[in-house]
DNA sequence: GATGATTACGGACGCCGTAAGCATA
DNA sequence: TATGCTTACGGCGTCCGTAATCATC
């Protein structure tokens, strides 16, 4: 089970060949061989299927652990590297599309307390952000999702990061004026399970979140808009495309679109700052700081840890 | 990063001593010295202060992480052989002790289905429950605890397993007759955040539970109780020593305590099967039959999968 | 001075590359 | 027949154990 053989194992199973693992990992065919076969008389399982080359049964389940695993193991090092490395004079930030809003004002405050720091902005779907904070790609990222008052967002973790509540607003359902729910001063959302619905999970509110926090098998897309420019989003909507659930000072801003506010269950649009373990001098702790929160707790065991903004 | 390299420093952290270590592990101080510099040195941090050995802060922050990896490395092999294994003639199962509750008769019934079955038992903490299933060290484990109604339960996952709800019981409060609220039909558990409460975490729900479905840092505990015996609990309730959290058909047979429903939030409790990825025709499969659904989706990908018993 | 971690050195094993073998499209 | 995975073999690096060295209590 090294780490090593694994990452072959991915590469040959993603690549469905060998040479082609081989090529890319910088192997050669033959230890590319050599490791898949170490692996298999390891766990004494055949894990492929060799011409055409597919993962058995046993190897999908193998797959299933082993990409965490890898990521994991390449978060520890970025982790720890990180802490070791001292104040960086550069600040790499991730945000999903609708928590990058606020993120200028932040940094400007950033720079202005820290002298002569590189700031570099990546804007990127939810997840990847997360990912890339954990990998030590980004030092930070900003996220946003519907949830629950009390509970945080649901990441796909891939090793435990810090999140600061940052900033929490109201929930709106963004529908056509034509729409027959367009004039209610509230709406209830299991009533919404069964309206066409667009997905937009790099623009708005996952449909997977709705489903969560609904506790239902509906919401089921209509329409699925990949980009993240919020104004075609609004467009759709208005379109009659389907519905978008969105922040209320974001869909108050669309044109065409009437945002009726979400008010059963008590749900929130909350944003989130996540980020690694980090030295207290670092510009991380400056970003935190200025987006309202100090950091909380060591910064060498990265937990959890969110409570909302006054 | 070789996992060899992590298990050796966890070791080490843990006896705080490298000889120790090595003698825990079957190797000489001089390989273990070896080994913790070698992950020094890929790190470029030092990890550990020697006389005394403890870790640094880079050190607890690799520890964070290299205890799941290699919990996870376990569980990978576990899950792939286990899967790979064909249907054994013998069911290990956990549960936590009020979800040991139902199990007797699921067992009989498993064991008339599948001849010459050897079963075994055994009941422990929560955690201790999944982490053994994941571990492989258990073929299924039934746990329970407090959660809402469209929530899955909250277990500190080493890795995915399949859980499939198996009973949902309303959850009472267990206060003594002479409480003030002991004659109340039904309480609202914010109410009770600032109440006398005995942690029990291998008896009844454990107040970190209650803290999360409540959102609130109140449920301190003013005692606590390490047993498993719920007629101790009981007594310790009886006597004034604090509240608990129990499913009600448990609370109701417990002799000089009253059970008040908690109406608010709409909470359950809940027990849930768990299990790695496991061939069609295994015992676990049974088991999961027996308890009254079908093994959800393809074995070879475990991932959460909880709906609601009828 | 004793306990315990580090450094030095030699042997064994493991792993990769080259090259030949072999199965399938 | 050709592509591509497997097996055979040789060299190199890694890793562990023994033994000597060094540091701290």
């Amino acid at each position: 089970m090294d780490p090593h053989l694994l990452r072959t194992f991915v590469a040959v199973s993603r690549l469905a060949s060998f040479s082609a693992a081989a090529a890319e990992l910088g192997y050669t065919q033959a230890a590319v061989s050599q490791q898949v076969a170490a692996l298999e008389n390891d766990l004494k399982v055949p894990l492929l299927t060799r011409r055409p080359v597919r993962p058995t049964e046993a190897g999908r389940c193998l797959l299933d652990h082993a990409v965490p695993i890898l990521l994991r193991l390449d978060a520890a090092r970025a982790d720890v590297m990180r802490l070791a490395g001292g104040p960086p004079g550069r600040l790499r930030v991730g945000a999903s599309p609708l928590a990058a809003t606020g993120l200028a004002d932040a940094l400007a405050r950033v720079q202005a307390s820290v002298p002569r720091l590189e700031v570099a902005v990546r804007v990127a779907a939810r997840d990847a952000v997360a990912a890339a904070v954990a990998e030590g790609e980004l030092d930070a990222g900003l996220v946003d999702g519907v949830v629950a008052p009390s509970d945080p967002l649901r990441l796909s973790e891939t090793s435990p990061l810090t999140a600061i509540s940052t900033a929490e607003d109201e929930v709106v359902v963004a529908l056509p004026w034509s729409h027959p729910l367009a004039r209610r001063a509230g709406l209830s959302l299991p009533d919404l399970a069964d309206a066409r619905w667009i997905d937009a999970p790099a623009a708005a509110a996952p449909l997977g979140d709705l489903r969560w926090v609904a506790g239902t098998d509906g919401f089921r897309a209509a329409l699925r808009y990949d980009g993240t420019d919020l104004y075609t989003l609004g467009a759709l909507v208005a379109a009659g495309h389907g519905l978008s659930l969105l922040p209320g000072p974001v869909a108050g801003r669309l044109a065409g679109v009437r945002a009726v506010p979400v008010t059963s269950p008590r749900l929130l649009y909350r944003t989130e700052l996540l980020h690694g373990s980090t030295p207290p001098d670092s510009p991380v702790a400056a970003l935190a700081a200025t987006l309202g929160q100090r950091l909380p707790g060591a910064p060498h065991s990265p937990r959890r840890s969110s409570a909302p903004t006054p």
